[in-house]
DNA sequence: CTGAAAGCGCTTACAG
DNA sequence: CTGAAAGCGCTTACAG
């Protein structure tokens, strides 16, 4: 009684013994009757029902948590909430989940200095055990420090990296810089440039192999200079600003290439617009499809990030129902779409002209 | 010992108690290491840090709550995930939250068929009692479920919605409906149509008002077959392909309008696609201002989405630091972005033809 | 169908 | 500087 009271003072909260006592039963069955454990008679189920909805209870969450030792929650741990390829892949995500019993979260992971403090943030959240399982996006770390994860023997799946100790869904990136490539010199464009990342960046790393195997293969001569990342490390340059910074270094490039390869839809963006600003026209290809290429008319390689999210869901409600299933890998190969950014150069001069007009603001 | 041996069987996870055991101190000093909340000799504390450190422990989150009765998280309830809007308005959160203490945490609430359901939703979210403070974006609910929602007493603010009893940041979509509509009326449009979406959307009615006023003040008629929504439902019509269903739809209206406001940018996009796929010109002003219009050159009505974030959390957290502070109310003044889509007919003809071929894909 | 009681993994006065 | 113990709000065998 003593301590009820003092308790109200201080957090103004009802608990689960407030509800017991007003409805003269034991905890035990307000907690039943709450989580539709076990048969109690209709009679006092209604009254603590009634009970309960007056006094405004709920079971708290943590106190559940803890005493079951579950969450019924997953997260999703992303370092950037606000990016066009993370929509996608929340949607594929959010989409799925809403059919289950499972509540979404979403993480924000703030260190991401060195892959080192990435590492200790994602370690601080596993153990802090806020989920019953985990999808972690774009998080790339040494394959050392996703070793030392498995310790914590939590279900995991990774979207767009790579581990053989986890479940995954990812893209070649490679095969996609390469296809992407190959397309332009098959064009005809003997110089191409690349508009690529930070050189920390995985995915960036990965597809400027692609583009260098792709020249190399077509007795091209490889050019490091032209591969430029407009000196912007906000976002590990995958922003349009970067993009629109890292054309203008291509249009003044004494060496003038003939087509750009470039690592996101984003950036591509931005060099676009480099592009109708400055007058000067480069076929482009992008990379991820994100929406708004369509509208833009931008070619680029599709990665299918909606299915991607879903997937990755997918296999990890598997993976929590059944957590000896075998680990496995889904690479998807990213497909060419071509719209109107990679027409000839003649062709697509004319468009510029009133593109320019278009875009203006 | 028997109990440890026990859990550790079935959960695998370390806890206080062995960490305590292994370094031979009691659980409350090993807290107040990880808690930095009393002085602990050096001696101790690093042989604590080493012992947590080699078995992987790491406080549980639930457990501290639990205890703390406070969650250091603030959780932001988004009614969709995967939306320009809302990406921006996360940006302005998430830059401002990661210079303080509280994890930020994203809940999708799902149900949203009734008010009525939302509200319920929105009532089991606050009362499983996952965070110190909630931001609610784009959450409409009736005045009265408003005011039950006090009985939380949980700090909690606003974004694009009004109530009197918390904290809020919106925009006044009345007034920027008003300007949009009254600035082509001024440019000599008589017949000026609005794409909305489904009526039970706060935002959709309130920039019909603002469309209806201005005409209604211009001394034109309101027509509301003119008024059109592209008859999809999905995320309460604003959607790119409602605006491209509905543009359509004014396209083949037997008045023929000459102009349009319409109530999102997401939506405009869409319409801009379907006059470029028929070729039928009709300027068009969005509401938004979502990063995408820039690059499509979409005349539009701003709202500083990113401030509005930033400056909804610096409410919360004023809020979470002294309760008492007066309620307030932020009401920005969207501001009119004159872009290409707005430009009169001859001029923007010349355009079309060829950004039909631009948006080829 | 229902209760008493132990336990979930912590924090925090209180006492020393 | 450190420990014993109560408490946070639940769940869940166990017993009846």
């Amino acid at each position: 009684m003593d301590r009820t009271l003092l308790l109200r003072v201080f957090t103004l909260s009802i608990n689960i013994y407030d509800i017991a006592n007003k409805a003269g039963v034991s905890i035990a069955t307000v907690s039943r009757v709450f989580n539709n454990t076990a048969k109690v008679s209709p009679k006092t189920r209604q009254r603590i029902l009634e009970v309960a909805e007056s006094m405004g209870y709920h079971p708290s969450a943590f106190a559940q948590s803890l005493a079951r030792r579950n969450t019924n929650t997953i997260v999703i741990l992303v370092p950037v909430l606000s990016n066009y390829y993370f929509m996608e892949i929340l949607a594929g995500i959010q989409d799925k989940i809403s059919s289950c019993k499972y509540d979404l979260t979403i993480y924000n992971i703030k260190a991401f200095e060195s892959t080192e403090t990435l590492h200790h943030e994602i370690e601080h959240v596993l153990k802090k055990g806020l989920g019953d399982g985990y999808v972690l996006v774009s998080i790339h770390l040494k394959e050392m420090e996703w070793e030392s994860l498995q310790r914590f023997n939590v279900p995991l799946v990774l979207v767009d990296e790579f581990s053989p100790y986890y479940d995954s869904v990812s893209v070649d990136s490679v095969k996609g810089a390469y296809t992407a490539t190959k397309y332009l010199i098959d064009q005809g464009y003997r110089k191409v440039a690349m508009i690529s990342a930070v050189e920390t960046s995985k995915p960036a790393r990965d597809r400027e192999l692609g583009y260098k195997a792709a020249l190399r293969d077509a007795g091209l001569p490889i050019d490091p200079s032209l591969m430029v990342t407009g000196d912007d490390t906000y976002r590990d340059g995958f922003t349009s600003q970067a993009g629109y910074a890292a054309m203008i270094q291509l249009i003044q490039h004494p060496s003038s290439p003939e087509a750009c390869f470039c690592a996101s839809d984003i950036q591509a963006l931005g060099a676009l617009k480099a592009m109708n600003d400055t007058g000067v026209y480069l076929p482009i290809i992008g990379f991820d499809d994100i929406q708004l290429s369509t509208y833009l008319g931008l070619s680029t390689m599709r990665q299918p990030m909606y299915d991607m999210g879903a997937m990755a869901l997918d296999k990890l409600l598997q993976r929590i129902e059944v957590p000896e299933t075998t680990v496995s890998h889904t690479v998807f190969s990213p497909e060419l779409i071509i719209r109107s950014s990679t027409e000839s150069p003649t062709e697509a001069l004319k468009n510029l002209s009133l593109k320019k007009k278009a875009h203006y603001s």
